[in-house]
DNA sequence: CAGTATCCCAGCAGATACTG
DNA sequence: CAGTATCTGCTGGGATACTG
């Protein structure tokens, strides 16, 4: 891989992580993961994100598609997830409320980003696991 | 796209999040995205990650180049990281103490997917800033 | 240099009860 | 059905002081 150079000793030139990444064409902009992992990071924000990326969803479906779920936590989720445009709002005045959650075309985008990380993720889970293992006996099981 | 169906009322057949993504065969293995953000949507991660894909680097260096990081953070990061699989430690048994934390051929790998998620970022940073703002001059603003 | 240990706060998150 | 309100607990994270 192109990272042969040991030399990040040199001033970032930035007050925030690594910029020269192969990805950043001249600027830092790394940071941004960190937003991005701020407002999908949640421990809900994927599982909403996904339920709706497969179409129009009601709150009372998703309570129940992501189960673990409160309803504090739903509910303050989609508003975080709207908030950010990642999820649009369909309210039916009808008698018996009804709102639809659907994922926005950015949302769609960023489930697809996604798709990376949960397949970086399948890849390594089993060598993780071992590492934690191995690690926690080297470690923890020796005092 | 292909999120024609909103039948997502149907049950999920797991206790996790939408598993009939396009991306898993035939089970439900989302969860082990919240695993990965879990793992590396921590505050400093993925600046250390960043900074130790580029090569080896001291504790010292981590705790410049990244900066806004506190010492305690730093080491309970790195040790995380360390636990995973992600980051190598090397010490060099010398008189002033030398550790050199190195990223492991997975960390490049997730390195890697991590770009996905920083041009998603960098596409739809202003969308989301001002759908912020629109989001909160309809709601906060007008109360 | 490279940590560890301690104190402390803020925000995330769970449970539950109430409402339009 | 689709929320909101409250109370509480846990963990992440910041600051600082000490150590091998």
């Amino acid at each position: 891989m192109s990272q042969g150079n040991n030399d990040v000793s040199v001033e970032p030139t930035q007050a925030c992580v690594a910029g020269d990444a192969p990805f950043t064409p001249g600027q830092a902009k790394a940071c941004t993961v960190r937003e991005v992992l701020d407002r999908v990071g949640g421990k809900w924000s994927i599982g909403i994100l996904v339920a709706a990326s497969q179409g129009p969803v009601r709150f009372t479906e998703l309570e129940r598609h992501v189960e673990g779920i409160s309803r504090r936590m739903l509910t303050l989720t989609l508003r975080n997830l709207e908030r950010d445009g990642l999820l649009s709002r369909t309210v039916y005045p009808t008698v018996p409320p009804k709102v639809e959650y659907t994922a926005t075309p950015i949302a769609l985008e960023l489930y697809d980003s996604l798709v990376a990380l949960t397949s970086w993720a399948e890849r390594h889970r089993n060598a993780i696991a071992e590492a934690r293992t191995a690690y926690d006996r080297a470690h923890g099981g020796t005092a």
